[in-house]
RNA sequence: GGUCGCGUGGCCGAGUGGCUAGGCAGAGCUCUGCAAAAGCUUCUACGGCGGUUCGAAUCCGUCCGCGACCUCCA
């Protein structure tokens, strides 16, 4: 197999690294899913975003990957006190419904959200709820490798103990000693933990708590962090090659994940570690507690007070992908807007090209241009630069169209060809609204176009000039280009 | 306070020790009955101050501003 280097930024070594898969051509990649306890808002997207480029280039690269995304369903609480209460139980009681409702609802609503985004569904997508058993014996080989304690019930890993023989802190650049400076004031009030930085990897449940299982240790649920470490290692193994992730999940979660793992007798968990940047609004991060996330549909109807219209899943991935990942993103209109005509303008091409005739020769070199395109996706997943390079291309095709070029048929087929993958296979991106119209307005339309253009030529300007006002009362707007009228919706 | 990152033209956003990123907006032109749409062309910026260098927006130092994480966060 004959792969040209992919160089990806590896957040625990902060470098680009040549990536060179464990057991090529296989590719095992996990990134941490949703918890379902509420709807997955545009930051999330980003996220999920990134990955599915991911995803999609490795397998443009002729790699095997298997992908593994989880639904939390259970063990994401709410804080990390003695008594902290499940995110999706909470949801639960506020809803009235039964946890499980909870997440079949948030799960159904991920998988739509998804898919308006045109994101790849992953290999599997394993829940913590189907792990309890696997996580069960995870926590037995971390307590007998006395990395974790058991107290009232709870299970927790000793990071203290784990730091004396490893690094706890080497992804997110944290020293323990920093750590234990706070010690003090963290530990007061009768904590269960023996060290504030000790985190649940199982976790004692009341009484009253629904979502529960039995255990060597009484009724609990296990610890948020411990279900990513149990199931990478179960689908992919003890070492796998791409670990994602949002960079607010780079600590503790992911710092946690490889305690666990290392804890657990097991090597280095990953060989690379990836995260993605924050979706920001006015510069500061999206999230629910601060008011300024947009949900999907508040996105598409534009009722978000913040939004001046609806802007299409489209127009918003389009937007994502102008943006390097590992940059914050900023939302703004102009931004939007300025993406949704750019999005256009790349799309609209490929109509252009279905009206471009071969000739002898070719005038410019087309397989450069695509090899660029490779170039900057190789390059640390840069897609900004990439549709830099399409927007070249978008330009030639223009300029074949006007005949200030020439292309071969060859060169001509390659081009259709490589412009389609790159657009929608690499970049997911695809058209919309095109068979939103019916057959029988389409036809209408076409009806009063011909009328309109036989006005014309008659120099009847009166009628033409009405059908298209009229026309535009019902939001239709016609579009005269050289040789055919077109039509949209607004 | 600690750790990390960022500051690019009107806006959004790449990148790089010397050679035009790109998109949007603006301007000019083409097309056109008019308008719109579309296309082509154009607009040459890198927070302040020092330093290294033949040369820095790119490297180093410093200051200013902004943000993320520090156990809810994608």
């Amino acid at each position: 197999m004959n792969i040209p280097s992919l160089y990806i930024y590896n957040s625990l070594s902060r470098k680009k690294e040549l990536f060179v898969p464990i057991n090529a051509p296989f590719v095992s990649m996990y990134v941490c899913g949703p918890t379902v306890y509420n709807e997955a808002h545009l930051g999330n997207i980003r996220t999920f975003l990134t990955f599915d480029i991911v995803f999609r280039y490795l397998t443009h690269l002729k790699y095997k990957v298997r992908y593994v995304r989880n639904i939390t369903d259970v063990g994401h609480l709410v804080d990390d006190v003695d008594f902290g209460e499940d995110k999706i139980e909470k949801r639960a009681k506020l809803e009235k419904v039964e946890p499980m409702e909870i997440v079949q609802k948030y799960t159904n609503n991920f998988h739509t959200t998804t898919q308006l985004f045109n994101l790849l569904n992953p290999s599997i997508e394993p829940t913590a709820t189907g792990h309890i058993v696997e996580q069960i014996d995870y926590i037995k080989k971390i307590i007998e490798n006395g990395y974790a304690y058991e107290t009232n019930g709870s299970v927790y890993f000793d990071v203290k103990k784990y730091a004396e023989k490893f690094n706890y802190g080497e992804l997110s650049g944290r020293k323990i000693d920093e750590l234990l400076e706070q010690t003090r004031e963290n530990l007061e009030g009768g904590n269960e933990k023996r060290f504030f930085a000790d985190f649940a990897i199982w976790k004692k449940a009341s009484p009253e708590t629904i979502m529960k299982w039995n255990s060597p240790w009484g009724e609990g649920v296990p610890g948020w962090h411990l279900e990513c470490s149990v199931m990478s290692t179960k689908y992919l193994g003890q070492q796998f090659d791409i670990h994602g992730g949002g960079m607010d999940l780079k600590f503790p979660h992911h710092e946690c994940e490889i305690a666990q793992s290392v804890g657990s007798g097991g090597p280095q968990p990953v060989k690379i570690w990836m995260h993605s940047n924050m979706l920001t609004v006015n510069g500061t991060k999206m999230s629910k507690s601060l008011g300024n996330s947009f949900l999907p549909i508040e996105l598409i109807t534009g009722s978000h007070p913040l939004l001046e219209k609806g802007y299409s899943p489209m127009t918003v991935r389009f937007f994502f992908l102008q943006a390097q990942y590992r940059s914050t993103v900023d939302f703004s209109n102009e931004a939007l807007q300025a993406s949704e005509k750019g999005l256009n303008r790349l799309l609209s091409s490929f109509s252009t090209l279905e009206k471009i005739n071969p000739s002898a020769e070719s005038t410019f070199n087309i397989q450069a241009l695509f090899e660029k395109c490779e170039d900057s996706m190789r390059d640390d997943f840069n897609t900004p630069v990439t549709i830099a390079n399409l927007f070249e291309i978008t330009k030639y095709i223009n300029l074949l169209k006007e005949g200030k070029h020439t292309i071969s048929k060859v060169d001509l087929d390659f081009l259709k060809d490589q412009y389609s993958l790159f657009i929608y296979n690499i970049l997911g991106l695809k058209e919309e609204n095109e068979s939103s119209n019916s057959e029988l307005t389409n036809n209408l339309i076409q009806i009063l176009i011909q009328l309109r253009n036989q006005s014309k030529q008659n120099k009847d300007y009166s009628t033409s000039d009405l059908i298209r006002n009229e026309l535009n009362k019902l939001n239709i707007s016609l579009k005269d280009s050289k040789d055919e009228t077109t039509w949209e919706f607004n």
